[in-house]
DNA sequence: CGCGAGCGTTTGAACGTTCACAGCCACGGC
DNA sequence: GCCGTGGCTGTGAACGTTCAAACGCTCGCG
């Protein structure tokens, strides 16, 4: 008796419902999905019935049938953490909550290999359990773009795909109007010299914030006061680029950071040197990740639930035929102000 | 035309397979859920099709067929970062991996509400989406399992479950012996006196926690000499706790925390006092998350490999109609030694 | 030599849905 | 009164898989 008695009373199908309702079940399928269809008394009296019997219609069956998944892939590895600043989680969450309005859902699957691999991909693809994908880390070198085109399996991109310029399936963030709005807020707190710490040049996420970042200067004209520096995204070397720059930039100054982990690195060597941040320096981080806000670091906030919402669009018109947008989606993010960068209030 | 020609070449199904083999479709199937009922040469002729022909099973009609959607579900949130320290991520990486070993596969799903709400577990058990759920985040007067025992769902917890000390279905890392690890290090390091900032008595995982700190000091002789402290899982609070803590101990003593996050307030406290993590003060944290190894902070990783493959074993048993295991699973954590807790090593 | 058992294979049915089309009815124009 | 039309509802088929049962073959035994 190893045999499941399987969930006390069978959830209802599309007979149950054209029984009740004494209809065919072709007329429950329209008041579904095509209720114009279906004639006003005709249509209360059945979902009425759906309603009544908690009916829902079952994915498998609906997959069989229309020959798609109703599901978005997407890859995440143990690398996720360092990439992108931490904030792979918090896109993650954005997805699976606004998959429900493109009726569809998120299906997760990992690779444990270093190099991501497409051997995952192709297993989904395979066993059809998703449409599509959404590819969340491009990196230079990308083998899944290119394989995808081949296998023709729609795909949207967080970020630009910098092997491709013309493909235009991604959504971004504007990386130069977030460090420009931070500019602008540290000005505005009256900062005098404003710094920057960046990633090596080449990268183009790196180089947009850069380049927000010098433009705001010129704009208030401090670009000649102004300073930058370079390093990778990992705190050590990050604190050994800092110090001479936070030296150059002195007290009363400010430091724009390509990203949080960055900016965590600045406010370390700061507090070791006895100083305060926000008011002998200010420091303003790039992402919006829980390590900023846990660390009192002011930082520009990605807006992940737009871009979210934005690549299950594409990838819902990629599905329904349509031909890739004419150019990329860039959204704009938010300055969020934190004790890290204001001069009046003391940092606990 | 908005029609869309799906993919080239349609794949391959089970008809194909069988028409090339020259079989029937159910020998295929069988080669491929029931080898041994195959004969020897049969099988390998259908095995060469399946990989000429790239077939994989549709899971959709294995779904309608086996009235299994055979995916398991996990809730994911905002707040994921906040509790469990920040390890939601990596535990889902590890489910997203583990599942092929089980032949499944996860779907998220999100709530962008405050409280988790049972919902989007309604939603997706009513659409037959998964079979199950994972849930990563049990709290005090959680609803969730008191409604899926009464819709029958399974479901394993990362995590006991506080409500319910009946059940059985959940796997946990053994707090007393990481803290106790850590405890061992810190004595064999030539700290001194080890002292313990926890959480507010009351939460099982941090009253265990503390427990292997007490245990592993009185077992060295060193209890009498230690001290403890309690605060919340934030930032500010938590250096409050520590500043008295951290002069208790004093120079040549150590500070076990409960978890990283309470880790990285005392090494910032620390830091701001001119003083160095490990050579002034021994810091050990607790969870192995992105934010201890990123700040060189000794922590007790938790295996969520492990965590991962037990919650979905336990998953398949339900599903096989096995009951619940005699006792739930705990597993043992592994301590990570880093700058935070080595005397004479420095801090870069 | 007949018969049951065992093995390997094939056949029919079913899972729940939607598409294409057929049927029914009422209405209006000729 | 007949037929065409348009609105609404019902029927058969198909999506790809697995289960249960039937089938044909070989073998061993009485």
């Amino acid at each position: 008796m190893t045999k499941v008695t399987k969930g006390a009373n069978r959830r209802a199908t599309i007979n149950d419902v054209a029984r009740a309702a004494q209809v065919s079940r072709q007329t429950v399928s329209n008041v579904v999905n095509r209720p114009d269809r279906v004639a006003p008394d005709t249509r209360a009296r059945v979902e009425a019935e759906i309603e009544r019997l908690a009916y829902r219609p079952s994915s498998a069956a609906k997959s069989l049938r229309e020959q798609r998944a109703g599901a978005v892939g997407l890859e995440l590895n143990t690398l996720g953490h360092g990439r992108r600043g931490d904030i792979i989680y918090s896109f993650t969450v954005e997805l699976s909550i606004g998959a429900r309005g493109h009726d569809c859902h998120i299906v997760t699957f990992g690779s444990d290999s270093d190099r991501p691999s497409i051997t995952g991909y192709e297993a989904m693809v395979r066993a059809r359990l998703v449409d599509a994908f959404v590819l969340a880390d491009t990196h230079h070198d990308d083998p899944r773009p290119a394989w995808l085109d081949k296998a023709g399996i729609p795909y949207a991109t967080f970020g630009r795909v910098w092997d491709a310029p013309d493909f235009t399936g991604w959504a971004d963030v504007d990386g130069a109007a977030g460090t420009s709005a931070a500019v602008d807020h540290l000005v505005a707190e009256g900062y005098s010299r404003v710094g920057f710490l960046g990633w090596p040049e080449g990268s183009a996420t790196g180089d947009d914030r850069r380049r927000g970042w010098r433009e705001a200067c010129e704009r208030h004209g401090i670009y000649r006061e102004s300073l930058q520096a370079s390093t990778i995204q990992e705190l050590h070397p990050a604190e050994e680029a800092a110090a001479p720059l936070i030296e150059a930039v002195g007290t009363g100054g400010a430091i724009v950071c390509v990203s949080d982990v960055i900016a965590l690195a600045v406010q370390q060597v700061l507090l070791q040197s006895g100083r305060r941040p926000g008011i002998d320096l200010g420091i303003t981080g790039f992402d919006g990740s829980p390590l900023a806000e846990m660390n009192d670091i002011s930082s520009v906030e990605q807006p992940l639930d737009q871009i979210a919402d934005e690549l299950l669009s594409q990838i819902s018109d990629r599905l329904a035929g349509q031909p890739l947008p004419e150019q990329g989606t860039l959204l704009t993010p938010t300055f969020v102000p934190r004790a890290s960068s204001r001069r009046g209030v003391e940092h606990a």
